[in-house]
DNA sequence: TTTAAATACTACTTGTAGGTGGTAAATAAT
DNA sequence: ATTATTTACCACCTACAAGTAGTATTTAAA
């Protein structure tokens, strides 16, 4: 039970843009401090341009930089540009009967029922992360 | 964010057999009823035995059934003997000072620190499932 | 003892996430 | 203008999860 590794990559690298907001980052420094594949990094950083996350200019100097439109990013909406929300619409265990009105254990913790893993994960946002306790880059 | 295919079917017909103590199932009557592949499930089903929550009768009139040792099993058991459970033990976001003592808010899910996903999820236990409400096969 | 129905086991195929390489296009610095 | 550095884009490669096929072995029923 994990994260796609793009996604987990694309969490990095964009809790570490959130916090140094106003600077352009190139792939190339990007991929030194994250300790992420350099090419592999590239194309998802062209994902979350293209998910409006990022504004980017090109050529000599250039580099991304979040979306200054952004006041809030939550992580559902990078998840979900990545790998999708509805992995778990249908029951896990496969009973034929379980709903959202009847839901399973595990479907309570997938969907959006309290308490759930929306509320623990996805419901965070980026502002949460990386300025708690001394964890930065 | 989700279990790999085969853990899901793992669950599904753990839970099924569970509900259906001491009555043997063979590989054929269940992919039909779980709607799972044939030939992949007599694969997670020889898995299963040898990690020993089942008990198994080869020849004609075969099958598997709950191992009758087990007086209850966890889904970390389960999980763990499919896909491991050491998934998480680095940061999901990277930080290179993330550690259990200075946890980041994803960090804290993952590992074994409340509430976290291991209440949720690993310690369900298969008592917990399919019993409730009407979900049944 | 023969047969049918089941698991055990091995090899192969397919699909996809993850990762690499090369070149075109953009653009700031010179 | 030229050059260096960057993103954009496309094709390919690799590893592994998911799924398939076939045969050997086991065993209860006939």
């Amino acid at each position: 039970m994990r994260f796609q590794k793009t996604t987990e990559y694309a969490l990095r690298v964009m809790v570490f843009l959130w916090n140094h907001q106003g600077e352009l980052y190139s792939v190339n420094r990007m991929h030194k401090i994250l300790n992420i594949p350099y090419k592999y990094l590239g194309r998802v950083m062209h994902t979350l341009t293209g998910a409006g996350f990022l504004e980017v200019q090109q050529g000599k100097m250039g580099g991304y930089q979040i979306n200054a439109q952004k006041s809030q990013i939550y992580l559902y909406e990078i998840i979900g540009a990545i790998e999708g929300l509805d992995s778990y619409e249908r029951c896990v265990l496969g009973f034929p009967e379980c709903s959202d009105e009847n839901p399973c254990t595990l479907h309570k913790i997938w969907s959006n029922q309290q308490p759930g893993l929306k509320d623990m994960v996805y419901n965070v946002c980026l502002n949460d992360l990386g300025a708690e306790y001394n964890l930065k880059y």
